[in-house]
DNA sequence: TGCCACATCCTTAAGCGTCGCCATTATGCC
DNA sequence: GGCATAATGGCGACGCTTAAGGATGTGGCA
């Protein structure tokens, strides 16, 4: 593969001469200028981004670690990561614990490796803690980081409400909240929270179920949902931490005959691609997914370059009616 | 952030030697060893990947190009990708070209210069076609590019039988396949093809309608659906040529008013996480994604060590039956 | 005309952090 | 004494960037 010295031999300039062509820095006559690119093209140079980034002592490569790859919530993440991170002229690489704490912290040392110019992580478990003492800006969405460079948010707790809210002026009397994995400054605790807020506010009977890690994992509710829908017969309501989770709840509704949104209203949590394909469609609080995914790549940038960011970014959530409520 | 420099002169040796033990290579004794090892936990260093790539001439990255990360087979593949990779200790870049064939090139240029050791590829225009004089292995999967280094496939035209096989034994009597964008070596070519054959073999009525790529890039094929099945009031079995089309199916079926599986059964394509949400759940071609995705990624590899591969890689599919039929 | 200041264009050389080859020295064994 | 084995060091790559400085050319001004 021609390197520099390739293209500066073909042309009797020298590298620095070339590289500097390269980069566009300095002064190079036109007449320069042109012998190297016509070197370049015919020697079908390629410059080398492995060298570059020793020398300049940085990369331009964000590491992003979620926990899973296949849940449609973070693949939209990915998704509006990687549209970001390429408009700054940032390449990813993708790490994905399948919920393996152990493995994150193996992958946050891959990222020191590979000299990242930053981090976002979507997971985290306590050996993150140990890692923010590096100097790698670390950015995590939907989690808090003792020491992190930065948190990006959404309102959690404004999308509990709004959830219980709606489920009660569509006339819902006995709610249940079907809740994401809990502790660990999970997101679906400030949902839960905001739910029974409204729900104690309203004088509205509500239970909460929560998932365990193993479900997270496996994607896969029902057995949960049934045991939960089937033994309270009155519940009229049901608010899902999560799409995915709704869809299962859909499909536990048709299992156990009860329709919706006839005899149970149903919200979802997410606004992810999931909500519009099913049967009926669910109404939902829509996160600004693609909103988060700039903003992480922004600070991730910011910080690389020295910049202070802020600490805390927290964004609006809104309600998207479908038909199951 | 610590050298080997560093290293070495904390516990008074040269580089070379504390390389070694790093590498576990040549004659090094036990207390040598155990200094070494004591000054990088002192000084907390990381290996610099960067600088070890310069020097190897290759990396442990492996670029993925996708044409979309948020479909759920994409997402899927990465995941799958990911993980295989990640068990031969690389690690991937990911490319989004979102169904722009103008990014493609650029990606795969990027992936030259950041010398990776081999790239898979899921998405394929003309331009392709320049690229592959380079010597960086190049695994399509589901797609066909000439002179690449391998291809990985599921027998697309076996599953278009197996559909279309048992919707005719489940008593279907006029069938529809909705068929994905047709032509530059789609896969859902192969899969219509065999749909075909089996109908006519069994002199059994059917029509198939083609997507637009724009329906391709944003997923919605609701209006396309609504005035195939509306038109044609008696189809009563539909092949869908992947598992969101035919989610979308389940959707328009009940706008019309047609109950899934006792009017119209319904079979789709991919078998990915949306067939077992939908209500009912969607008879489909299980592709084996798992496989095929090792595969691609052992092939990568052994290309880039210099080894020869396949040249073809053909994976066997199998019906799933789920409710809708 | 001669000298200086300055702009333009290019070169020399020193890194960036790691690896790999070759050299050096010591030790033990036949 | 000759030779294999063991332990470590020296030094030049890998391909690129960049600070410092040399070599021209240009114009202003006495």
């Amino acid at each position: 593969m021609a390197t520099l010295k390739d293209v500066a031999a073909e042309c009797g300039l020298t590298v620095t001469t070339v590289s500097r062509v390269l980069n566009n820095r300095g002064y190079i006559s036109d007449e320069t200028r042109a012998k190297v690119f016509a070197a370049m093209e015919k020697l079908n140079y390629t410059p080398n981004e492995v060298a570059r980034s020793l020398s300049k002592k940085t990369t331009n490569t964000i590491g992003v670690i979620v926990p899973h790859i296949r849940h449609p919530y973070f693949a939209e993440m990915i998704s509006n990561i990687e549209n970001a991170a390429s408009k700054k002229g940032y390449k990813i690489i993708l790490y994905n614990t399948k919920g393996r704490n152990n493995k994150e912290k193996e992958y946050l040392d891959m990222c020191t490796s590979n000299r990242v110019a930053g981090i976002i992580l979507f997971s985290s478990s306590i050996a993150v803690q140990e890692f923010t003492d590096s100097k790698i800006p670390l950015v995590t969405v939907e989690r808090f980081v003792e020491n992190g460079t930065a948190a990006v948010e959404c309102d959690n707790k404004q999308g509990g409400e709004l959830a219980a809210k709606h489920l009660i002026e569509q006339g819902c009397k006995r709610l249940l909240n079907v809740s994401g994995v809990k502790g660990n400054s999970m997101p679906a605790d400030d949902r839960t929270l905001g739910f029974e807020e409204i729900c104690k506010k309203n004088g509205i009977y509500y239970k909460v179920v929560e998932t365990e890690i193993g479900q997270y994992n496996s994607l896969d509710y029902h057995e949960m949902l049934e045991g939960a829908l089937g033994l309270d017969d009155e519940i009229d309501g049901v608010f899902a931490s999560s799409d995915l989770i709704a869809s299962q709840v859909l499909q536990v509704c048709s299992k156990l005959g009860k329709r919706v949104p006839e005899d149970i209203k149903l919200v979802g949590f997410d606004d992810v691609m999931i909500s519009q394909i099913t049967n009926p469609p669910i109404s939902t609080i829509h996160q600004p997914i693609k909103e988060m995914a700039s903003a992480a790549v922004d600070m991730v940038v910011a910080a690389s370059e020295g910049k202070t960011v802020p600490k805390r970014t927290l964004l609006p959530v809104s309600l998207v009616k479908r038909e199951s409520t």
